[in-house]
DNA sequence: ATACTATGTCGTATGTTTACGTCATACTTC
DNA sequence: GAAGTATGACGTAAACATACGACATAGTAT
């Protein structure tokens, strides 16, 4: 029953977690700048422009989609890997807003 | 060597996921915003909001502020901990252009 | 000084992530 | 259909994160 109290707080914060989660390693960073720059989106080609080998690519690609941020299409023998703009755009609001919404308050009058 | 290949990425997709790193728990959003709506910020008083034991929330603290977004105060027996609105803007605008340049440019002519 | 209180540090058990080699699958091409 | 290629799934070792009880420290008050 460690590790995960995770469940004891409030949806929202659960989701900005998970979210922030996604983009806590630098490769998927990486991958998800790679997809915005690239011409081509083949999971082969991602694999090669990263210094990781191509099964741990895979692992961050599949981290990737089941957060929603991208979605793969199979083409043929290969796979096209893109950002899903629509829910990455909603992922992306939901966590700026709550980084809007932290403001430091406190230490104004009381203590500080 | 495992687990670590992070140096092998970009100093800003590193700082980048190190931002997003310290925001994948909900407890430390929950902190965060605790901070945000309090009137006081007393470390005992955080504990007791939050379904954590006072250990795990003084860990967590520190983890905050470690990475800069609080600062912790020894006021007499107690600390008080405050979000530090400088630092914590400026890595909110890091992780927000990051995000902003992420645009789906690929599977509109190639593939998909 | 002694007892009390608020915090941080340490140790540790358990769960999770990262990284990668190997294997299985499925499509393509000859 | 046999050989080749692009992927994902599986297994696994090592590193890391989470959670918390017990102890240490340091200020406060009696």
């Amino acid at each position: 029953m460690t590790y995960t109290k995770a469940t004891a707080f409030s949806p929202e914060q659960q989701e900005v977690a998970r979210i922030a989660k996604v983009l806590s390693h630098p490769a998927r960073i990486a991958i998800l700048q790679h997809l915005a720059e690239a011409k081509t989106c083949i999971s082969g080609d991602i694999s090669s422009a990263l210094p990781l080998s191509r099964t741990t690519v895979s692992q961050h690609l599949t981290e990737l989609k089941n957060a929603g941020l991208i979605k793969g299409e199979i083409d043929g023998l290969t796979v096209c890997y893109c950002i899903d703009q629509e829910q990455y755009d909603r992922a992306r609001q939901l966590l700026e807003s709550m980084l809007a919404a932290i403001k430091s308050s406190c230490c104004t009058d009381t203590c500080c």
